[in-house]
DNA sequence: TTGTATGCGTTATCAC
DNA sequence: GTGATAACGCATACAA
């Protein structure tokens, strides 16, 4: 029982009409009559036809389908972007074809020759570690769009590219922490740092600069390396030992993942140490105590790179970058008033 | 300046030979001897030429991409499964083609349409709501895999297909949970429900079973609906009043909910009420108190998913439905010695 | 060892 | 309105 496929030719032997006519009445073509394309319609129906997107875009020299790569698809902010990119793409029509390129250069680059093998008809980098200007000599500047790019090169201004980037204020947002955490009286403020990529250089950067301007000391630097989920165990100890006021937190895993561990080392959030994270992911909202963080537009990031290449597929052209809007969500583990008793109530 | 993609043809004419020889050059023919395979290859590297995916699956009827249809990939427990689905394939040289079907089931057959469309040479459908033999009846029983599926036909018996299902033993983690709150003493023990899907039919079933076993009275049900991350105001109202021992939650995601929500009526956990969850995603062992849940290996079902799928395609016959065990993981917001005191140690 | 010719399932350009 | 036919880019059976 061999896969024998449908195809337009069976379903015009049936039809008792031309191949092309079947084309043209399956598509909508109005220079069919009504009356055949009523008989075409139920006879590919009735035989279950369906339509080879590959024999199609052969022909068309478009796919119809959108490549997404992504460091992981585990991390909850590429999730939400992940989503409002499958959405929007759904919405128009388009299948998203997505890789995962786990912050290796080889497999990024492995991960675009397959994307580029099935041509697809435009392609988001998210959080990409590759020199933005070589994956732009490679695949054309008309199809690829670069959403938090973590090359370094992208780290000094925002956005750094003319056209095809997108990217969350992080300068902004971090700037919006400092200024809640000095209107709430901290004065020793620490950054802890995730892995040294662009938008961590950024924000270390942006928080040095925000603290300047707020006449607050210079913030002791930690390093929270590639941790992930985990917070290093020394690096709690001495955070434990040190005691800022308040640490901002390169994104709301480390932030979480520092909080545990603080409680593990008797630390009260925020009575001892405010923290804060950069995201927003689902549990920010949710852990104890609540999370001040920052808000990204991660979803709506996610439908404008939609957006934006399928507008360069039909202008010929790839349209401005575009630095998104941020927000400051205050709660619980910045705010003194709330200290470590309201977490307890 | 149009996109002129490279082709055989023109790498042919480069390099002095037939598109045939390049085709064969390229694929490592060993009829094609080196001196022209050398040439070949320069010719192609120099011209940038990257074969055409829809061309090749065009002859070859098959065009190593599986599609992958999720609920939502917002939700962290399918993110595991994607990451070892889109891991595995990878290492076996398959593109993944993502849709999301929000459970919805009017979107599940427009994905599942697309899918077929572009001709994925398997499908993996997670958390489907959809008949799986109304699937099997149009997909064809040898390119489809259910895994967890949602459909209601599937809650009675795990697995409920002879061939093709991939699931998590949730009886088997229901009733460690029980034992292990009987072990603790609880004896008014509830069940916090999801949505009115097969998972859910199924805990609470096997709650019901493992409770009586263990000599205990019959669970009070709570209905937690399709709450996603939210508790419902009024539900966590009345479980602060009635104040059962322990919550058996449906997952993790309503249990931290739950866990929010009692903290906001003064409720401690676990001192006051014990609570547990179902799926182990990350934030479970960092929230606090950290939840005892139960391990389900999503990343290993989503590996299995691409073996199954692949294994069907070769030997023509899918593999038959695979029970994976589950681990019982006690943490805090269950175990009666470590009360509230410890969550603000 | 390499070249020739055909077909994969569509769409589009011509005819009629 | 509908039919015939030539691409689209590649793999392969058959020749040479």
């Amino acid at each position: 029982m061999v896969e024998r496929r449908v195809t337009l030719r069976d379903v015009a032997v049936a039809a008792g009409v031309n191949q092309a006519t079947v084309s043209r009445a399956l598509r909508g073509d109005p220079r069919i009559s009504p009356s055949t394309r009523e008989r075409v319609v139920q006879a590919a129906q009735r035989l279950g036809y369906v339509p080879n997107a590959a024999a199609r875009s052969l022909v068309l020299r478009a796919t119809h389908t959108l490549g997404l790569m992504i460091p992981n698809v585990t991390d909850p902010i590429h999730g939400q972007f992940v989503a409002g990119f499958e959405q929007e793409a759904a919405a128009r029509g388009y299948s998203v074809m997505l890789t995962n390129g786990f912050r290796d250069p080889e497999r990024e680059r492995q991960a675009l020759w397959l994307l580029a093998t099935h041509r697809a008809d435009g392609v988001a980098l998210v959080g990409s570690i590759l020199d933005p200007r070589q994956v732009l000599a490679s695949a054309g500047p008309t199809r690829v769009v670069f959403v938090a790019g973590e090359h370094l090169s992208l780290a000094n201004k925002a956005p750094a590219l003319a056209v095809g980037e997108i990217r969350a204020d992080e300068a902004a947002g971090v700037h919006a922490i400092v200024r809640h955490l000095a209107k709430q009286g901290y004065r020793r403020v620490a950054y802890l740092g995730g892995a040294e990529v662009a938008s961590n250089v950024a924000r270390r950067a942006a928080a040095r600069r925000a603290l300047a301007e707020a006449g607050l000391p210079r913030p002791r630097l930690y390093e929270g390396g590639e941790a992930g989920w985990r917070c290093p165990g020394p690096l709690a100890a001495t955070i434990a030992v040190e005691r800022p006021e308040a640490v901002i937190c390169y994104d709301d895993k480390l932030a979480i993942a520092l909080l545990d561990a603080l409680r593990a080392h008797g630390v009260r959030v925020p009575a001892d140490v405010a923290l804060t994270g950069f995201d927003d992911i689902p549990f920010a909202a949710l852990c104890n105590p609540r999370l001040t963080t920052v808000v990204q537009p991660a979803a709506e990031m996610g439908r404008l790179a939609v957006a934006m290449l399928l507008e360069a597929r039909e202008r010929g052209q790839m349209p401005a970058s575009r630095l998104l809007p941020v927000q400051l969500v205050v709660r619980e583990s910045s705010v003194r008033a709330l200290d470590g008793s309201a977490a307890r109530a």
